[in-house]
DNA sequence: AAGCGCCTCAACCGCATGGGA
DNA sequence: TTCCCATGCGGTTGAGGCGCT
């Protein structure tokens, strides 16, 4: 395969990125490294910017990138960390590996903005009625039917010792107990399943590195979810 | 089948930031 | 310290797909 190496003032391409492109941009990145761009872009002979390059790499050509919808517990990690750093989108994708910001961006905008918008207004409504908020267990759109297909795990009985009630929560305790902030996990947990009141009948906690969530059905039968603080905001 | 409007998402644009000369 | 350039980031755009009339 022989590339030609793009002339001064050549006019440079856009939109939609083809097939040829993408290998040529990929055979380059892999011999050259995903830096100096621009370079890339001359001597690849791919008729687009640096920038371009670079955006077409981060977002679609580099490895572990993930295709697929943004799972439940995905949703849950951007609702929580949207509310935490706002649009930070790049800082918000490095808590989803295989996630690029555009992606957290557009799915926000097209599926998590109005549902927010949507929660304000209940919750405001409710706020009227309550005269307080409960900030940790906001009541959120929840997919019932994706909740009992087995992606999350029913829990019966969350009492008990701590590392029972890890045991019982779907985690295997040995795992989380490994460090510091998984100790602070760990109390966490055994914390808040000891709250009797606010977590009865099935539980689905998740642990990323930044956060830790968790969605749940409570004693009156509707889906709650929560939060802790961030790991670094534990200690 | 055609026209229209809405939605999604890849890609672009412009500004901010950081590092080297 | 200043300037320049490459890179990073967030907002915006627009093409294409889809559903409705």
């Amino acid at each position: 395969m022989v590339y030609r190496v793009a002339m001064p003032g050549e006019k440079l391409r856009k939109g939609p990125w083809h097939e040829e492109e993408d290998r040529q941009l990929i055979t380059f990145v892999t011999l050259l490294g995903n830096r100096k761009w621009d370079y890339i872009a001359r001597v690849s002979g791919i008729k687009r910017c640096g920038k371009s390059c670079r955006l077409r790499w981060l977002n679609y050509l580099r490895p572990n990138i993930k295709h697929g919808d943004i799972s439940t517990e995905e949703e849950q990690i951007i609702l929580r960390l949207h509310e935490q750093w706002g649009n930070k989108w790049a800082r918000i994708a490095r808590s989803l590996p295989g996630r690029t910001d555009n992606e957290i961006k557009n799915f926000w905008r097209t599926h998590l903005r109005r549902k927010m918008q949507a929660r304000e207004q209940e919750n405001f409504q409710c706020g009227r009625e309550d005269g307080k908020q409960d900030f940790l267990f906001q009541k959120v759109d929840f997919d019932v039917q994706t909740y009992e297909a087995g992606e999350h795990k029913p829990v019966d009985d969350t009492s008990g010792t701590s590392n029972a009630s890890l045991d019982a929560l779907g985690f295997s305790s040995s795992a989380v107990t490994n460090s510091p902030y998984e100790v602070r996990f760990f109390d966490w947990v055994t914390e808040l399943s000891s709250d009797q009141s606010k977590i009865r009948h099935q539980g689905d906690y998740n642990c990323t590195e930044s956060c830790i969530s968790y969605t749940a059905r409570n004693s009156d039968d509707n889906d709650v979810w929560g939060w802790s603080d961030s790991i670094w905001d534990m200690n």
